[in-house]
RNA sequence: GCCGACUUAGCUCAAUUGGCAGAGCAACUGAUUUGUAAUCAGUAGGUUGUAGGUUCGAUUCCUAUAGUCGGCACCA
């Protein structure tokens, strides 16, 4: 997908055209004010205020009209500077602008661009003049807080995106359709892996059959790789008493995205929204030495967070979802080598699934919120630049984001983007000084006195839901082999002929761990051979005359016209290399 | 939660200005016994998301509500 943020022909172009649709929708809303207008990575947008008036899906047709007549003009985009001074005189009616140019350092000129009618402050640069502007579509539109505040207005904020040339348009055009099949909702439905009910509620996913599976070999797969990695694994409540969140700090930093309290004989109790603070009791629940540590507690853990509503996304992001979690207790002398070891882990395991579109970011706290955190700024900055050396040290490209961190702790997360351009985190590895804190941790240190170990929270598959949604995506639906829910199906030419040595073929794929079954329904082969192709399951056997005779099966794998005809014992060899190598 | 939109059969979609709600696929029944992407015929399937309202009459107009979608905000 094109960036258009980075490429900066198609930067300058698309900003162009953020002015020309500024000044149809000036043509067509007389009383608009504008705000700002950038290049972001899907194109551009403006937020303006229409006043009482908002933008309504109809309204696109008549802006795109109003622009082309500008276009048409081919008015020259003209560039002129003026003093801060007489850019506070000029826009002193608009608190938009006014707002903008108070923000800039005295003594600084301003930069104006004029198009016909139409002048605009803006530092550029632009497109020599409005007749490059021609091909540009505008895409959506919706409200957006000013300046991102929830407590300020809502501006209505209209997205488009401009190309130079006609083809080139409705190729981009094309290529944005083509994501939204590969949408892990949309492929969820197709392949039965999971669904949602409007009686079981919003956001609450049930897993089918295929989505089970899937499930399960994703869980046993981690938590193989964990115990090689000397974890242990555990199990705890997923309803517990309140106290436990006031001990922690959640029920002050995190009510509002809890489900409700529940009240009985006189006990508050909750949904967990995470699981930290139950490892934090089971830890604490019997001596440590310093000799034990580190301590790598983990979990399956089902979590439940009241997400709102308009953020619940499938399976993305969901109100109730199953974490592969782990909190590992160690002394501050291993907090390097803990984050190695994970991180070392996250890169095996996509290796493993063939991600190749993912980024580490360093994600740090907003020091211009310091309230919103826990603990003191050195312990902050300390932790900060821990992790950031570990990465470096390890020589893995991340990013760093102010104001992503935990209120605890910063952490290093994994970003993948999502079929539809979503930022989301798939892995994470925190540090935590605050919750040892608070829960009084300890272990005996060799001098024989009591000292508070450091947490490290980890999450490798992130939370196996939005896992396996980006795992949908990533795949278009194309699972490998060893994930696929149903591996291989087996079509006998005749069912009444061959099904009985279908059954065979089918009994010897069971013998070495496959997921199969045989098609034996009373319709033609292409018929059964068509339905094994649009279920997208990787295997086709198929079994005649021929087959039965040298004890061979012809094979055909998803998404090709090859057959290849093998004996089965080749074939099964075949299979087993296959799933061992995750291939 | 906020702004905008959508919701018709299991699925994908139709239904002219308010006038008897349709199709393809799937399901079921029968015939057909199949060599690599849809064999033929028939049957059944709906309080048009839900609850109100306007009207002689509502899938269509209005109100509320639920769910979904695109963004915004949020995202341990």
């Amino acid at each position: 997908m094109i960036n258009f943020k980075e490429v900066e022909s198609l930067n300058t172009l698309n900003h162009s055209c953020a002015h020309l649709m500024a000044q149809a929708v000036k043509h067509l809303y007389p009383q608009a004010k504008f705000w700002v207008g950038p290049v972001v990575e899907e194109g551009f947008y403006y937020d303006i205020d229409l006043g009482d008036d908002v933008i309504r899906d109809e309204d696109l047709a008549r802006i795109e009209k109003e622009m082309k007549k500008c276009a048409k003009d081919n008015k020259r985009i003209v560039r002129k500077e003026i003093s801060r001074d007489e850019a506070l005189e000029q826009f002193k009616d608009d608190p938009y602008k006014v707002d903008l140019i108070e923000r800039m350092d005295p003594g600084t000129n301003i930069s104006m661009y004029t198009q016909g009618d139409f002048t605009d402050l803006c530092r550029g640069p632009h497109v020599e003049s409005t007749k490059l502007l021609k091909n540009f579509k505008l895409l959506k539109h919706s409200g957006a807080y000013w300046k991102g505040d929830e407590k300020n207005k809502v501006l209505q904020r209209i997205y488009g995106v401009c190309l130079p040339t006609p083809e080139e348009l409705e190729a981009h055009l094309k290529d944005l359709e083509d994501a939204k099949m590969r949408d892990h909702r949309k492929l969820g439905k197709d392949l039965s892996v999971f669904m949602f009910s409007e009686t079981i509620g919003a956001g609450l996913p049930m897993w089918l059959p295929n989505g089970f599976t899937i499930r399960r070999i994703l869980s046993d797969y981690i938590m193989d790789k964990e115990l090689a990695q000397g974890y242990v694994h555990v199990k705890t409540p997923v309803v517990v008493n309140t106290k436990l969140y006031k001990i922690s700090g959640h029920l002050a930093h995190y009510k509002d995205d809890m489900f409700p309290i529940m009240e009985r004989d006189g006990e508050q109790f909750c949904l967990r929204p995470m699981n930290c603070p139950e490892h934090m009791i089971m830890y604490r629940s019997t001596l440590h030495s310093y000799r034990d540590l580190p301590v790598r507690i983990a979990e399956i853990a089902d979590d439940f967070r009241f997400e709102a509503s308009g953020a619940l996304t499938g399976i993305e992001r969901s109100r109730a979802f199953v974490q592969n979690d782990s909190h590992i207790f160690c002394r501050p002398d291993q907090i390097a080598d803990e984050i190695k070891n994970v991180t070392k882990l996250i890169l095996d395991v996509y290796n493993d699934f063939h991600f190749e579109n993912y980024s580490f970011r360093l994600s740090l706290r907003d020091p211009e919120n310091a309230e919103k955190y826990f603990g003191n700024d050195e312990l902050w900055q300390t932790s900060e630049k821990q992790l950031r050396e570990i990465l470096t040290e390890m020589n893995v490209p991340f990013y760093e984001a102010i104001g992503e961190a935990a209120f605890y702790g910063p952490k290093i997360d994994v970003q993948v983007r999502s079929a539809l351009g979503h930022d989301v985190t798939l892995s994470t590895i925190q540090l935590d000084y605050q919750l040892p804190e608070r829960f009084e941790l300890e272990y005996v240190d060799n001098t024989g006195s009591k000292v508070r170990p450091v947490v490290i929270h980890r999450a490798i598959l992130g939370s196996l839901d939005r896992f396996v949604a980006f795992l949908l995506e990533e795949t278009k639906g194309n699972l490998p082999l060893w994930l696929a829910a149903k591996q291989a199906v087996i079509i006998p030419v005749s069912p009444e002929a061959h099904s009985s040595y279908a059954n065979e073929v089918l009994l010897a794929m069971k013998k070495i761990g496959m997921r199969a079954s045989v098609d034996s329904r009373n319709e033609k082969l292409g018929y059964r051979v068509r339905e094994a192709q649009t279920s997208k399951i990787p295997v086709e056997v198929v079994v005649g005359e021929g087959e039965m005779k040298d004890h061979s099966v012809t094979v055909r794998r998803y998404g090709s016209k090859e057959e290849t005809k093998m004996s089965l014992d080749a074939f099964l060899d075949a299979m087993i290399s296959e799933i061992e190598n995750r291939l």
